[in-house]
DNA sequence: CAGTGTGAAGCACTTCACAGCC
DNA sequence: GGCTGTGAAGTGCTTCACACTG
């Protein structure tokens, strides 16, 4: 398939959110209009999103929200139960595992790993602690699809590499630093430094 | 100041975050090619990047990591100490308050609030929960610049709303809503649950 | 006739390529 | 000679506008 732009996936994922709320509401069809409106963009940009992927709705009537649903989640690859392990046991990642909409999307933790030897074998929003160690090992034996990277930003690029090494191919990584992964991986950082810097620069140059 | 894109504002953080490894290391001066390899990005784009706001470097030579650092600070506003309270006393706000880093880069957490009465008037990383309802009286004394939105997502816009009444004009929302401000305020959201249909997406699509 | 689906136009960001300067 | 700074070209995302259809 032609490739699909980082921001329109993004959308998509909105638009989903705004379709679970929607039908929590009774509804049963929606309009490009409506979801432009939730997810801040214009009707023309929602369905120049959806033709990407096919047709799904209905001329003069709009969407079925059942329907698009379904057909979003597939697109997303939500159809599915995605296995999570997270590196770091610290707070960031113990604020994800216990995240219910995590597990209502299908993103199961299976594992939790540190490098510290307090932390390893005690117990962790219903997890034991592995030791990093273990992680190609049981990686082998249980594979696991996403890790989610939840260290400091020193140790970031030698765990990424071990995640490799084992072979996940997504990773979501939460450390303030800029890693590298070979191709084939997907990487996405989430960086709370960047995003604040971000604010700062918009109130220094305010009007 | 002709409107700066985003992507060029994030990208300068990261190059930032370059200078300061860089200049550990001992380093005096830095090139545009360095800078892109650290980012990911061509030299290109590191020089256009920096000259919407000026030459900073010397043709045949490179930057001065010393005065690049500081015209990039300066740029993003980290001059300054930016006020910063948090809104939802959990184990988001948590790792934030604690991240060494963000102190480093002079966002100081003057205040934490919550709404659960179990939880206000404990202690919290240096801090004691403050009700929520006290956000208004609070910031017209304290004048923060900042708050971080970390609290579940129903409760996301009422409590954007009441930020934006008491007067702060940055908010960073942890919150997985797509949340409305008015004009004159900057929000930005760090969705989780987007970046991992983001990976799901990927793992989904790839061949 | 209301609202989708889509080629074409518009716009914004990135890359190129080279003049300019140390 | 080497590397920056920058107009121009290229690319890709967004918006427009309208044909189409239930």
């Amino acid at each position: 398939m032609k490739h699909i732009a980082d921001s329109t996936v993004r959308r998509l994922s909105v638009y989903l959110r705004y379709l679970e709320e929607h039908a929590a509401r009774g509804h049963a069809t929606t309009s490009s209009e409506d979801l432009a409106h939730y997810a801040g963009t214009t009707s023309a940009q929602v369905r120049k999103d959806l033709s990407f992927f096919g047709s799904f709705g209905t001329r003069g009537l709009g969407y079925s929200i059942a329907e698009l649903t379904a057909k979003l989640q597939d697109i997303l690859g939500l159809g599915r139960e995605w296995k999570v392990v997270i590196v770091g046991a610290g707070k960031i990642g113990s604020a994800l595992s216990t995240y219910r909409g995590f597990a209502q999307r299908g993103f199961r933790v299976i594992a939790v790993y540190d490098n510290d030897p307090r932390k390893i074998g005690s117990p962790w929003d219903g997890q034991v602690v592995r030791s990093i160690d273990a992680l190609e090992a049981d990686t082998a034996r249980e594979r696991p699809d996403i890790a989610v990277l939840a260290i400091p930003a020193d140790d970031a690029q030698p765990e990424v590499d071990r995640i490799v090494r084992a072979g996940i191919a997504a990773i979501l990584n939460f450390a303030p630093a800029q890693v590298q992964v070979p191709p084939g991986v997907t990487l996405k950082n989430v960086n709370m430094a960047m995003e604040l810097e971000g604010l700062s620069y918009a109130l220094r140059n305010r009007d």
